[in-house]
DNA sequence: TAGTTTTACGTAACCGGTTACGTAAAACTA
DNA sequence: TAGTTTTACGTAACCGGTTACGTAAAACTA
């Protein structure tokens, strides 16, 4: 069997109350004792429980995350920021693969309830009113990573709907003119009614005096493989495309993967944006263009955020990103 | 405060045992008291604490999973088979990132073990000594994914040095005789003195005759940074080489990305092959040409089995799993 | 030096579950 | 119907820590 305090204790002839006194730095003990139950607790290898200890200190250093996708970048470059601050702070993070299904969601929350988790960190996630009311049972600080929420909870996002703006924008100003989106999953983007991403992008061609029409916007879900899809529906429907803007970086990859297999040149014939600014993009043939938006602040403050929240319990404010087009070579002036 | 099992049992007029033995579907007690509780249960929407539970059962339902590199997409793809796999199983993972970092990850395996997790998965780590000893007191099964041990510790991995030949041969009989090598960091590759995905490099090109050079091996780290200043420095030791064999996919994917910007077609001008076949492999300009080595099964394969010597305790074998060439075009005959 | 304060502990309850053991009542048996 | 077995619980100890409270001894004070 492994030790516990007991065997510490009585080996040193204290009390329990005296070796946690000691190793939590509590003061209460002299210099003599210290030395002595430092040897035994070397000398028996002895390791306290972090079980036990949750139990009467109500804490359990260990935070959840959900996590729509493992195999999205992004995601992964969210997890690695709050896994690395959570680490800094002492913190162990379990991972959550809910695929955005909410029953997975629920049972993962139920999970992470009975694990008596600190906190929770929701990366791209549509807070349904379902999980909502489940987290505030749970009573553990949450936020929200790269999503908006009308519950009170506190998120750390870019706009969107300004960032998508800003991308189309990007794209007018270059000289196109045929302009297509390739969009994720509909159900799942939905913030109030909404689609900010693609609602920035309308509004960029409305502003801009650009005809829209809905076939324009093709739907998939988020990975490469929608885009490539994406991509050969899109062409299908509507040929003369100049550009594409793209929901996110992924998508992106895959349309410049199926132009490259169409024998469609990028940028010469087509041009491509992507959003997010994942750290793929400086990699891809030719280098993707992208909307960045801040994801390893983001992450980072989120996690830190949280952070905040278990430890001092005041409520907290919202933040809202930067935005910033990073231009590589998927782009071509018309 | 949050209702505890005593809460549920005074409401219900029972003990808290007949309480716990509903909540195990254990037997041992009427219908009428079952149904009794489990409305009150549902009444107060009691949790049971898996802490408490934790503390008596010795077990958290909770594994670690080490990771050298949260970014990189093969090493995803692993935590995405054993998170999936841990998850039908009723377990948590908690990740850690050790960034192959002897200090924190010897700090990551007492987090662990503070934490009582019921097992271990070491990813892509080579397990040194000192981590071997430590993980020998935490008393708890582990196994290794994607690496190979001299220790007593169950592997689940691919024949590296015989992956490598294959490649190696693949490029040989595609024709080429020029070929470089683009490795790890050497460091973190040596398993036993060797670094088998090299010597199955080198041994290739004995085998059919081809004259070898020390600067025709490269050595980086692994991401995909590395594989382009990789090609780069490379390219200046011995420019008229024809193709490249590359430790893994990312540098592979670093090798493309160079190629393009410094306008060398692949396979036109230069021909590359990857390993391990991470699902970006298909997405790229060109589609990049990879060793598979089912690291998909490899994942799940080590979970499973970790998972089975959790719950029985007998001593589990080894596994090597086999390896394939996925051709895609990113090598041309010469 | 007698009274007071401080130090360095120990005792025992508690955190929230599980479970071995015991037992009254119910059900069964012959 | 008396004796035996089974059912349906309850009691209390335990898992391995933490901590409020109490206290003897040491240190200080006047």
């Amino acid at each position: 069997m492994t030790y516990t305090i007991k065997d510490v204790a009585k080996k040193a002839n204290v009390s329990t109350a005296t070796v946690s006194r000691i190793l939590n730095d509590q003061g209460g003990y002299s210099e003599k004792t210290k030395r002595k139950v430092l040897n035994i607790i070397q000398e028996l290898d002895y390791y306290p429980s972090g079980i036990a200890r949750g139990l009467t200190n109500k804490r359990t250093d260990t935070i959840g995350v959900l996590v729509p996708n493992l195999t999205s970048s992004l995601i992964t470059e969210f997890l690695n920021g709050i896994e690395s601050v959570a680490h800094k702070i002492g913190s162990s993070v379990i991972v959550c693969h809910t695929e955005s299904h909410g029953v997975k969601t629920m049972k993962y929350l139920q999970l992470l309830h009975e694990k008596r988790i600190d906190g929770l960190i929701l990366a791209s996630t549509v807070l349904k009113k379902e999980y909502y009311d489940y987290i505030v049972k749970m009573r553990v600080p949450v936020v929200l990573l790269s999503a908006y929420s009308e519950f009170p909870v506190p998120y750390i996002t870019a706009n969107d709907y300004e960032a998508a703006y800003t991308g189309t924008k990007y794209l007018i100003q270059k000289g196109h003119k045929d302009i297509g989106m390739i969009s994720g999953n509909k159900e799942e983007l939905i913030a109030g009614n909404l689609i900010p991403r693609v609602e920035g992008f309308k509004s960029a061609l409305f502003d801009y005096n650009i005809p829209f029409n809905e076939s324009y916007i093709e739907y998939g879900k988020f990975s490469i493989d929608d885009g490539v899809t994406g991509l050969k529906h899109l062409l299908n429907r509507v040929p003369d495309l100049t550009a594409i803007f793209t929901e996110n970086d992924e998508i992106g990859m895959g349309v410049l993967s199926a132009a490259y297999n169409l024998g469609i040149k990028v940028p010469e014939k087509l041009s491509v944006i992507g959003m997010d600014d994942i750290s793929l993009c400086k990699f891809m043939s030719p280098p993707l263009t992208s909307v960045s938006l801040s994801h390893n602040e983001m992450a980072e403050k989120a996690a830190n955020l949280m952070f905040k929240m278990i430890n001092s319990d005041t409520e907290v404010s919202n933040c809202i990103l930067d935005h910033q087009i990073i231009e590589r070579q998927s782009v071509r002036s018309q």
